[in-house]
DNA sequence: CCTTGTTTTCAGTTGCGACTGAAACATGTT
DNA sequence: AACATGTTTCAGTCGCAACTGAAAACAAGG
């Protein structure tokens, strides 16, 4: 129930749990769901309630429900059974992190697919500027080779 | 001064140019300066005053002003120089996307020092959670990889 | 089927970022 | 020096997303 085994340390944790909503913010997430996973990384045990959450974070269990809700359907976030309990648990899942990245590449992709519009757009007007060729060939790049990178680096782990 | 060399079909140009700025604005940019740089994929000549960038976008000039002010920032935006006129001419970066790419780097890089941060603080707490790791190992990967990446299109760029 | 505990939905409020017009500033022209 | 033209800064407004408390919905047990 405690965060810190050891002794009362003022707590480093809540500006850690800051700092990551602060970051991933910027990834798309609200600062909620932010909030939520930076706990989630390091809190004991590994599985919280709502009402846990709500009280580390100080923020409603309205904003805990928003934020779990877009959190399971990032798949960020799993439901963990817990016996003779009525409450549900959250915890972080095991895919988490590699999830983030495939909404990095949803991104990627809508960026490219813009950018083919944008070829054909501007082709229908009779100019094919260079700099839109720059663009579709990054995106298309990234979307080709982001995946790839994903799947190295799964490898990697479970070959460690 | 137009942008339909050929006839008057309703342009999908702003079209366009909005649904740029739309995914920008998930990369950090503002509404404004999403605009600008799908303005400056589409227009005629590639390079265009604050008046005109104005114009097209039916924003004010203030606005203008603060958004190329960032986007020089980030190098995506450089002043073109013009004989002969006062105003002041922008036109895409040739290096705009690898800077934003770059961008994306700083913001990786931000989120392993973080996780460093993070095993440590835990480590002082006498726990060292997988999760913490694994969130370690994914930025820690993707701040090695992305560089590489960047480079290699950069190679196969311009060696076409 | 009523009670108790939990989560979700909803209506209202609030805080913040983005946009604007106007003023200040800069620079070149007559 | 006065003016004309272009750009930036600033103070105020506005819209939107996020948060909240309260009510509704849901679940489980007695």
């Amino acid at each position: 129930m405690n965060d810190t085994p050891t002794a009362a340390t003022s707590s480093q944790l809540p500006l850690f749990v800051e700092e990551v909503a602060l970051i991933l913010e910027q990834s798309g997430l609200n600062r909620t769901a932010g909030r939520i996973l930076g706990r989630l990384l390091v809190c004991e045990p590994a599985h919280q309630s709502s009402k846990e959450l709500a009280d580390a974070l100080l923020v409603s269990r309205a904003s805990i429900s928003t934020g779990t809700r877009l959190l399971l359907q990032l798949k960020m976030l799993r439901k963990v059974p817990v016996h003779a309990s009525r409450e549900t648990y959250f915890a972080l899942s095991d895919t988490a992190w590699s999830d983030l990245m495939q909404g990095e590449l949803v991104r990627v992709l809508r960026m490219r697919e813009l950018a083919q519009r944008g070829l054909e757009v501007v082709a229908a007007e009779g100019v094919a500027p260079q700099r839109m060729h720059d663009f579709h060939d990054w995106f298309a790049f990234f979307e080709q080779e982001f995946p790839a990178l994903i799947a190295r680096f799964e490898a990697q782990r479970t070959s460690r």
